[in-house]
DNA sequence: CCCCTTCTGTAAGCTGGCATACAGAACGAA
DNA sequence: TTCGTTCTGTATGCCAGCTTACAGAAGGGG
């Protein structure tokens, strides 16, 4: 239920609301860190270029400045689950996944959560301060177990600055979010709520999809209630949608798992466009 | 009628399937430039630096690159209602309003369209080329009499490059266009038909807003269809609810002006939060 | 000025999908 | 294994908003 994911979140919203860094939103015994790679501050140092080379972004910068970046930069363990930062957060870093998954949402007034983005392990998100935004005007949690480098902004400034390969792949960042927001946006507007599934699940099969003995599996577990936040529906109706899908032979439903039996049938269902329609 | 605006576009739709480059969008006798701009290809070649250097983006360049951008960049003129590319159009060059208006859109299958933005004067748009896609996948359509100039994608490429004041500014305009994207798909999630207007407006009156005797009034002229395409809801709901909004004093109704009477119940009814939430 | 188009206003009926309410199933933790 | 929690499935009433259908009003072009 929603609610509950709510009163999840609540106690650690109420703990950030006065401006508490980043760093200090994991409560110290609550690390899931082995104590070898923690300093004195109870940060992570060890290995932080071997992860960020793993950045598709930051992978094309020079070995020195990666490791100029060790320096300024501290990493993070977050349990799933996890507040990763809220919307009120300051924000002055940006973030890179390495592990796990995190996702960015937004709750309406009455509470209902509607998810902007999974982030997957490599990808960078928060990248939004860049643009000297006051604060982050979103919600990251952790849905599961992740290690997040944060750069600070005026860091990742002054490397854009002397990298310009660094500040054209940011654009291309930007562009290519903005793009898939675009889609989003054409699909929700006029759409059925049953359309709006057929090409969310074309979008996921697209960008998380594995061929497994039954078809296109979508790697990521999501939940009817995550499908439904994705496309401003409601459970109730993404399980009866689902339902019917599989009935007719579109797709196969496991718990939190969905198989698609025929990407052809898919497409032709949602209107015959690609997902970069 | 939509339909109406669908047989408006659809000849120009035919004409320029087969890839016809821009510059021939408009039929040689069509053009209201007069003849003096005109060079032999008539292509306006006057002038060209000042209209670019009211350009947000581009004014920071030198007044060489300027000039010598004028070289390279084609200007164009566009009547009211004519289209400037269609979504299969090839994306391979920037444009800049330099006059006029023109509208982002999108047109479901069933014919029903969707206003994606609003370009103001010296506002770039199609920008998205930058990242090599193949087409424009949208459809921009002056909305008023418009001047544009063409910057072929390879240029503003070399420009960036050699200009990372330039580069820092085309991040700067994906991010903002982004963020605007991304309170848009919060304000049309779980959101009813009513709290997507209200928001709207309150967007509308911070970008578009003048003070006027009674209030706050758009500059924009905007029709109950266009509300309606912006919000993914009829024309018939728009009207009645605006109407609703006149009963309670929020706004002030005249023909394809809309006054905000008072911006404090305005931005109380639509659930207290700023335009940037 | 008149005609034609676009814009706005109003109303009645229908329906997709939401709210609500349960219940079984699968999973995780202890 | 057992208990508690989350996930999934199903049914019913209800309503916001879409559809359809008209009609007057305001421009605008000739």
């Amino acid at each position: 239920m929603i609610t509950s994911r709510i009163s999840d979140i609540s106690p650690r919203l109420s703990g950030a609301r006065d401006s508490v860094p980043l760093a200090s939103v994991t409560r110290p015994g609550e690390s899931a860190m082995p104590k070898a790679d923690l300093d004195r501050r109870g940060v992570c140092v060890a290995e932080k270029h071997w992860y960020l080379k793993n950045c598709r972004l930051l992978e094309r910068l020079p070995r020195t400045e990666l490791e100029r970046l060790e320096q300024t930069c501290r990493s993070r363990q977050f349990a799933s689950g996890q507040v990763v930062y809220l919307p009120i957060d300051r924000a002055d870093a940006i973030l890179v996944l390495i592990s796990g998954q995190v996702k960015l949402c937004h709750m309406t007034p009455e509470g209902k959560e509607s998810i902007l983005a999974f982030i997957e392990p490599g990808e960078i998100f928060g990248e939004l301060c860049l643009l000297h935004v006051p604060d982050r005007d979103e919600l990251a949690i952790a849905t599961q177990a992740a290690t997040i480098v944060l750069i600070p902004r005026d860091v990742m400034q002054v490397l854009m600055e002397s990298h310009a390969e660094l500040a054209v792949g940011v654009t291309r960042l930007f562009g290519l979010r903005r793009m898939r927001l675009e889609r989003r946006l054409k699909s929700l507007l006029f759409r059925s709520n049953r359309d709006r599934l057929l090409q969310l699940l074309l979008e996921l099969a697209t960008d998380y999809g594995k061929i497994s003995g039954l078809g296109i599996e979508i790697r990521i577990r999501l939940s009817h209630q995550d499908l439904a936040s994705l496309i401003g529906s409601t459970r109730e109706t993404v399980t009866v949608t689902l339902g019917e899908l599989q009935l007719e032979g579109i797709v196969k439903l496991g718990r939190q798992k969905i198989t698609i039996c025929s990407m052809e049938r898919l497409r032709l269902a949602s209107g015959g466009m690609s997902p970069s329609d």
